[in-house]
DNA sequence: GTTGGCATGTAACCGGTTACATGATTTT
DNA sequence: AAAATCATGTAACCGGTTACATGCCAAC
């Protein structure tokens, strides 16, 4: 339960406000543009969801409007409440399971197919992972040598990595197993 | 694309057929429990849920209801079409990125905390990382104590023992990567 | 002057959650 | 007779997606 009395989700409230504090001051449009830039790889959101977010929290006082610039461009600022607001998020905000995991539901079902199926199905997963997990170490590398470390999303993309790499050999036991033992 | 013309996602109806294919006929009620049972792990609905649903599908052809039980019981039977549509499924779907992960935005903020305060918060993610390990692979456990291999939920359990292993272990490592570094 | 990017918003719809609502049968 | 469980449904609401709609400004 936080300051204002939501217990809910509100994740996209938390990352409008993670990038506002991270980042400084930004307009509806920085900010979209920015989810598609940084946060894609955790959280995704159009400008739809967006601008109408950004007014519910103007109301609230987590962020205020600053400046109009052109274009009816409004710049967004986070106040102490929205400061507040994620920082207790950060600190108390426990993790819980996901509740709708489509790669889970898939191995779940997996006995319903033949094995040979079941093994096709498997080696198209890992060949995926494994390009996911390519990408990902390209995102690390290519931040690496310009950067110095430990800058946002660094810590997700080792943890997405890590479990993508899981995956990875999740596959690659499951199709040695079905082929042992049918 | 599915035979019946929709491309999104659909896993409540892929669960639903899946159920029927593995455990024979069953009334909502009855998919209902299972659901809580067997697939809670990966893939969530309530009663609310599952009857419309069933409804819809019945009008889709993918099931039928051959026999009424007392107090309005309905026994819903998978037909071929629900098979195909399973099956097609099953071997034909891509499995993409969640799109929306919190903890990985969790993780994708961290560093807009102090470091002693990331690590207790890491501290706090890797128990419960560590707790939901121990439930999971309590479930195998207890599973391969009474039966033979390759049930349902074989696979699905194994994925999500790597994947939550993978999150100790990431915890793990960013607690002494902040301690060592600050 | 036209194209493209900047910039904001709304409406319709879908999937999912919570709560409401009802009634039959079995168990205690 | 009361409580628990079986069994089905609907309504209100929320978060998120897609599509619609508008207009400003800069570059070519």
């Amino acid at each position: 339960m936080s300051i204002l009395g939501y217990s809910w989700v509100m994740s996209l409230r938390i990352a409008l406000l993670g990038l506002l504090a991270a980042a400084g001051p930004a307009s509806g449009y920085d900010l979209t543009k920015k989810f598609e830039l940084s946060v894609a790889h955790v959280w995704q959101a159009g400008h739809s969801q967006i601008y109408p977010e950004l007014a519910k929290m103007t109301v609230d006082g987590l962020v205020t409007v600053e400046a109009e610039g052109p274009r009816g461009r409004k710049l967004y600022t986070i106040t102490p409440e929205g400061t507040a607001e994620l920082r207790t998020w950060l600190i108390e905000h426990n993790v819980s399971p996901p509740v709708r995991n489509e790669a889970g539901l898939h191995a779940f079902l997996l006995p319903l197919l033949e094995p040979h199926e079941a093994i096709a199905v498997l080696q198209r997963m890992k060949a995926y992972y494994e390009a996911r997990l390519s990408e990902l170490e390209g995102f690390r590398a290519t931040k690496h040598a310009s950067e110095h470390r430990h800058r946002f999303g660094d810590y997700a993309l080792d943890l997405g990595i890590r479990q993508v790499g899981a995956a990875v050999e999740w596959a690659d036991h499951s199709i040695a197993d079905i082929e042992r033992s049918g």
